[in-house]
DNA sequence: GACACCATACCGACTAGTTGGTATTGTATC
DNA sequence: GATACAATACCAACTAGTCGGTATGGTGTC
């Protein structure tokens, strides 16, 4: 491929772009199934020859949609400011207050592309699903090492795996995202992002120094 | 309308219940819109004639599988022995354990039908949605009352609201649905239900008496 | 019991419209 | 003219829903 003059970078509302930006806007209001492949064209402006030029099947753009929202979204958190704390615990509570004020507008808005993706896709296309798969478990990735550092500066006396609680921070915003769909309101997610920072501080909270008896194993 | 003799219930393997247990399978397995009525004819052994006759549209359908679930998963927690201990957080941590029991095969199995729903029909159709609304906070509510008595017997140093606490389990596990068909693992889900048992224990642990700081108000 | 009557359950071919995807042609840039 | 990109027309498969008609069985009357 040779890129020699100038403009080599395709113009920045490429029609590329404009079709993944599209795919999340409708996705993540009406579902991978419910849009269309016209439904994008026409909301991105393009037509469908242009659509079928840059992707070879729906299939193949929702695995772009799902890496281009990895990209977006990783930009955003990579760029937030709780990672500048000295302490890695508020890094952690950083991050879920951060998550928090990100609850604005409609579900729509607010809720995860990959999730939502996720739930259609599983069992009918692996390749979107792994794309899913690498979106969410990439961003809880993103949260090991401040946990690792915060539960080295501070043991609490349950025992608690780092990748474990950051995989849990995701279960919790996927599953309040469902909630705040079902009851039509975005309170409920707040709700339950304030009970995950509630765990989180009482796991780090020094006040737990008689060990709280492990759960026990069920019969 | 007149009930004369004898046999007016229709039989128990009747057709709207033979396609009701179709569509929760098939729904969970495929969500909603992947699953097409000759699907569920094919599945129930139905013809699509009788389909119609039973159901006016898919979407009444969709609605009759959501309260058809919030039936049978109701009648099993409801006879399930966790409401038999004393302490009423026994009865809370008896609930955590029999839903980290009853995960076993498949995602499509053990997942949650009313949640696969509401991805699908939150902004497409109100009625599914908020029979889907129905099934997962009418399930909470019947944490409710076990919530309040613990928060009476021993209050937690920090406030909690027992609606709330009960709305977030279902976040939870609703969540941990998701990871789990992301990752195609069922383990995703035990790892988020022991991090939940933990929260509750720690909501209650008496050695939390140096109140936690209340949670800061965001900036 | 024989009869007419009627309601419910059911069948499966059909339709109108939609879907993902293709074929063809045009155009701008090198 | 070669290459990249894009617009239009088009197709075969599929979809939810319809429709005319059948099967069964119960009810009331004689």
């Amino acid at each position: 491929m040779v890129l020699p003059t100038s403009t080599r970078t395709p113009p920045e509302g490429s029609t590329r772009t404009r079709l993944l930006d599209a795919a999340v806007r409708l996705v993540r209001a009406k579902g991978l199934n419910a849009t269309t492949v016209d439904d994008l064209c026409a909301a991105a402006g393009v037509s469908k020859g242009a659509f079928f030029h840059h992707f070879d099947s729906k299939e193949r753009l929702a695995v772009a949609v799902a890496d281009h929202w990895s990209q977006t979204t990783g930009a955003v958190f990579a760029s937030a400011g709780y990672h500048d704390k000295a302490d890695p615990l508020d890094r952690v509570l950083g991050y879920i207050d951060l998550r928090a004020d990100l609850i604005r507008g409609t579900a729509a808005e607010f809720s995860c592309l990959a999730g939502t993706m996720t739930q259609e896709a599983f069992e009918s296309s692996p390749a979107v699903r792994d794309a899913c798969a690498a979106s969410i478990f990439g961003h809880a990735a993103t949260l090991e090492a401040d946990l690792s550092a915060a539960i080295a500066a501070n043991p609490p006396a349950v025992t608690v795996n780092a990748a474990s609680l950051a995989r849990h921070t995701q279960a919790v915003l996927q599953g309040a995202f469902i909630l705040a769909k079902a009851a039509d309101d975005p309170a409920v997610v707040l709700e339950s992002i304030e009970h995950l920072r509630q765990y989180v501080q009482l796991l780090f909270s020094p006040a737990i120094h008689p060990p709280v008896p492990k759960a026990k194993k069920r019969p």
